[in-house]
DNA sequence: TCTATAATTCGACATATTTCGAACTATAGA
DNA sequence: TCTATAGTTCGAAATATGTCGAATTATAGA
């Protein structure tokens, strides 16, 4: 069963997460499978830590944690303190979820 | 090249139009290809117009128009008035476009 | 031309979001 | 224990969003 509205209410809070360029921007920096000088695993993301997330972007700690914590709320990331850092990355099946919005299918709904 | 922050605000101002549970209800509508009783093409999607991508959402006239044009500008949707209507349907390269963008993939950016 | 249907525009208002600085917590290492 | 680094929480301010009703435009058909 799965109601329906909750569904559409639960995507749309993902949406919204990455419809600001903040956070899709680190998000993008997320779904990484490996970066220059790194050894490339397809099935993996890779790791960053807060502040390297927010390398770049000219905003203020607060706004950078902020950011980051609607993403985790959303459930479009996972965060986990290591030590004196924070790292942060993704779940794959997460990312098949949300293609899978995007594929033509017939519609059964109400 | 194709400047990569113009990028991302783009496709973040797409997210963001997806981020209203009734633009993402409506859309969702609209990536189908077909409903009960019409044949069926993978490779389109169906037509649906104004008033019947809001049929069971329960907004005004006037708020259903501006979600449409939100969606509209944002490059989700297609517009065509057909006499007294408007017709609505996606275009699947554009389905395609988000879909890539949660793919797992070498990161090359800035 | 008159009318009914379909949809849009406009202005207003309540609510939500983005951002910051200041103050705070957590941890590792000297 | 003291200090520096990494990150979070809180409150405030400016801006953006979602929604409506009333008025308006577009079209087809009587």
């Amino acid at each position: 069963m799965s109601n329906y509205r909750f569904q559409i209410e639960q995507h749309a809070d993902m949406f919204k997460a990455l419809g600001n360029p903040h956070r899709l921007a680190m998000f993008r920096r997320l779904v990484t499978c490996c970066t220059p000088g790194t050894v490339c695993d397809p099935n993996s993301t890779f790791r960053y830590t807060v502040s390297q997330l927010g390398h770049g972007l000219e905003i203020a700690p607060s706004t950078l944690s902020h950011h980051l914590k609607e993403l985790n709320r959303a459930g479009l990331i996972e965060m986990r303190r290591n030590g004196k850092i924070v790292e942060c990355w993704i779940e794959p099946a997460m990312l098949e979820t949300l293609r899978s919005l995007f594929e033509i299918t017939p519609n059964n709904q109400t």
